[in-house]
DNA sequence: GTTAGCATGTAAGGAGTTACATGATTTT
DNA sequence: AAAATCATGTAACTCCTTACATGCTAAC
């Protein structure tokens, strides 16, 4: 219990990782992490923020002796050492919610702070992961060819080179973690 | 209020619009129409289909006259002439819900059965959605760049590669409809 | 004999959104 | 003068998932 968002909890302790950050700031490059489509609203960062402080993993002081301009008094949020201790053991985890499509991009985005080996389970996982999807298309495909219309054929057809695609760049990826430069590199 | 997931119902709708289904038969064929990704759950597959119920768009009838082998009786759901009607009217709806990820695909499955100028509309406006996108992407690029990692620039750039073929198929898509019949068609 | 597939549902809870509340400053 | 951006937060609500409850048949 008491699960919440791993993902974003992961997403915001990296972000603080670099430097201290206030919510309005923090939200921007979530957007950069969680990818530009998700932008996290107020409602759940505020929470999420208040959640991290009690668990004492980020401390928060207001900035008023730098409120710039007149703006409104900014509250800062930083990493404590408990903060960076959880942060090594989310990033540590491989198993299988790794390699989702709500949560690949964001483990992704900090793979310079994971070790190699949980890197290639990450990438090997989620290339797996998409085999599976490319299963799942042909067979229903197959299932539909007589019922389906033009329109549907054509989103299937365009949803498996989608997929395709996506794994073509995992295998490079795959590769170059295992340090055989591909000539593409 | 009362909005519930008029994306679900269009989905629901649409396919007992080909014929009558049961609620287990329905989700595998949902798997095809969400994408394979998004399995329904039956959690909310049957509340779905109760509130459809409700509101008169769907019948529910137990079909134990042919209880196959054995097996447990099936409900099998029927579209109502009302249902048609309600059906066509979100069809016939090109607003800026249309084009976002979690409906597009939905909207796009129906087109067989969706008028030309709404396909366009609709067509144009998923366009403009991931241009939208493109813009942004390009934005966090060049405003994290020395923050950034090799593996966050990594990932901005596929997610831009990503857009920009959906771009480029929304491209032909669009040529198609409007009769200028592309070379690779 | 046990796993997988067929088949329908409910209850509790988690994750996140929208709308609201408030107000200053900068740009158009 | 209006709109956008900066800035923080809460309350109500929605959508959906997970786990539970039940039981039969076919395949391995």
């Amino acid at each position: 219990m008491a699960r919440r968002a791993d993902v974003l909890d992961l997403a915001v302790l990296g972000l603080l990782h670099d430097s201290p950050l206030h919510g309005y700031e923090l939200r921007k490059r979530l957007a950069t992490v969680l990818g530009p489509f998700r932008v996290l609203s107020y409602g759940t960062l505020y929470p999420c923020l208040k959640h991290l402080s009690d668990q004492g993993w980020i401390t928060s002081a207001a900035n008023d002796t730098d409120p710039v301009g007149g703006r409104r008094a900014r509250i800062v949020y930083e990493l404590t050492a408990a903060g960076k201790e959880h942060f090594d053991a989310l990033v540590d985890e491989s198993g299988p919610t790794s390699w989702e499509d709500e949560s690949f991009g964001v483990r992704f985005a900090f793979f310079a702070r994971t070790p190699t080996e949980v890197r290639l389970r990450i990438l090997e996982g989620r290339r797996s992961r998409l085999e599976e999807r490319l299963d799942s298309i042909s067979t229903s495909v197959a299932r539909s060819r007589e019922r389906a219309d033009q329109y549907t054929l054509e989103l299937q057809r365009h949803g498996l080179e989608s997929a395709q695609r996506e794994v073509r760049w995992l295998n490079e990826l795959i590769s170059h973690e295992r340090g055989e430069q591909p000539p593409t590199a």
